[in-house]
DNA sequence: GATGAATGAGCATTCATTCAT
DNA sequence: GATGAATGAATGCTCATTCAT
């Protein structure tokens, strides 16, 4: 690191190049993740892609798996800033009008950027995915948590059993709405499978 | 090029041979995949442990992609026979019973091979899985025919839809089930997960 | 390696396939140390003179370093040949002869390949030349044995520690010798050198 | 480029402080040398060690190899201080005493820095030891000189010849004897083969 | 002068695929 | 049909060096 220079502005515009750079290599890895797969995305072409050298790719990133990893994280980040938006607000919110504002959420999440997340989900070898357990342990979590504090208007029963149902429930009617048929994708079939998919948990819990 | 008349004994054994020979290719694939991961499948390592050559190996299967696609219908057949089965059985069944029926035998499905099930679903580039839509949309029509056979029993719902609702929701389950958590999977916890899952899925179509 | 045709002819054709392009790789790698040094031995560029892949490079040596090992053993093999040879002849002969034949024998050795020789001793990261240990090694058995059988005519003497002395001082000679100044190396020059080093050594044995 | 006046004290300063970072430069390298093998001698390794950035060690050397000459140099020169000193003790000494105290000189001059030694030795690239060249014309110049002046107590011989000899000599004992087995190095060890080394050479001269 | 981010040629190595035997 | 030696394009990555700040 050397002596830092006093003034911060050299600093900061060392940091925002830095910062630059490594934006634009997550982001020319997505979109080359998006547009060309898993398979295509080499570090040179990822460079390339960038604006960047090979070089400076790996100044920042030890190796491809991390620049994936990186684009995973991002990714995942975006769809948690929604997830936990929906669940403060809901906090007070009755079972139903909940359960059906968080399905809503679960496809708007998904759909962010449904080719990334098609690209994530189908083709990405595992072992990048680590950083999705604690994704799902925190969206356990908060669901979890909800639900704990709506148990009056629930019938008895098992949190983290009802919680994994839920969440494994809203999660692949979300991942398959996404994912499958466009056609299926009109606005009105989301609401329906919206309305479905509430009343199905919503019946569940009561 | 065979000087010898094709006469079928002989004909017999070499037919005999080929489908021992692809049998050995696609069991060894399958080997790979589960002991050490779909990046360590190459095509030379498969016919080694087939113990054919790589040669032979090119003779049968055009490329790695159609080697992995094999060992996926394969493992989807062995599933399919399994819910064909049960589906069958099932034709006659009062909603819950049967509905509790498919829950458990999705669960057994997934725990055939449950680490080819993993790996197949974890590190396979889905380019692979276009044999995987088919799989679904027979299951999609199975379900969606014993559902009709049942609608006294249900409320008014468009078949559809609530087909796609169940079968995400039962698949999700089972996979998550499988995949998930070692220490969830007692006998005593599935029982409860399939009681539970059944419990809202007929909810739901009641 | 597969069922072995019965007939040995093809057997000893790939074999013989085999073991040439082994010794065109082998021969490559001298021959690139040779006239460009160490550093612009690349793997690509071996194969390419070799007149192979780079594939079947790596088929027959798992590393650039093993290739280097394999060129290096081969000329310490034809050293040591020599040697051997010499040693053998030298058993029932007197001292003074015998040392004179060593030297003589030492400096030839050196002068089998004397580019390569260089390029060994000057360029050649030491990793490689654990070999190098057995190699000398053998030469100080083999001396101090005829030593031994030659007792008599020297003087009272730890054998280990004459050994060694000769041993490097000969070394070092035909070393220098090949390695120094070009024109040193007259054979006038040469024979001199060598009734020195001999009178020397067989002066300290004695 | 300054704007102040050279005054001599800041010009000192200047000085003094480039002087330092060439130290720092040269030690770092030749730590990392010791430490961790020549491959592993990056310049930015080398600059990070030497707690500099990778802009001022270029300049100060042009390049890796500069870097690299640099530290056997300087190795170089500590050898041969040792060495021109003793030949300076020597120079009125008769033979025996003489060639005992180069020899014990030469082991000593190996052992200064023996692990710099070992991988100066062994792992550079000899473009670097063009250096060497120098080093042995100053060595067998001063050790011709010394002969010259004790001709008297010589037999007959060519003095070139018999420099080479002997340098190659008590230079290959020093080399081997610091390099080769840890277990021989005991003190009383040495003792033996300095008089064992000085007894030939000695018998040689006369 | 000093800094360290950026460069990019170059390297060792892998592996799906071909084809002479 | 079977074999396995051979292929070579392609990949991830390193590191000496440059240059804008």
């Amino acid at each position: 690191m050397a002596r830092k220079p006093p003034t911060s502005p050299r600093k900061n515009a060392s940091q925002e190049r830095s910062r630059a750079t490594v934006d634009a290599l997550v982001e020319a890895t997505a979109r080359i993740l998006v547009k060309e797969g898993f398979e295509q995305a080499s570090t040179n072409r990822i460079a390339e892609i960038a604006g960047v050298s090979v070089g400076s790719l790996y100044q920042y990133f030890p190796s491809k798996e991390a620049l994936v990893a990186a684009v995973i994280e991002r990714h995942n980040e975006e769809i948690m800033a929604i997830v936990r938006t929906a669940l403060k607000k809901i906090a007070d919110t009755p079972l139903d009008k909940a359960v059906r504002q968080l399905v809503t959420v679960a496809i708007e999440a998904h759909r962010i950027n449904p080719k990334l997340h098609r690209v994530l989900a189908e083709q990405i070898p595992r072992k990048h995915l680590k950083d999705v357990e604690a994704f799902n342990r925190e969206v356990h979590t908060l669901v979890r948590g909800y639900l704990e504090s709506r148990r009056k208007e629930m019938r008895k029963v098992d949190l983290d059993v009802a919680t994994f149902i839920c969440v494994s429930t809203i999660e692949s009617v979300a991942h398959n709405t996404v994912l499958n048929q466009t056609e299926m994708l009109t606005e009105k079939m989301v609401k329906v499978l919206v309305e479905e998919t509430t009343r199905m948990v919503v019946g569940y819990l009561r």
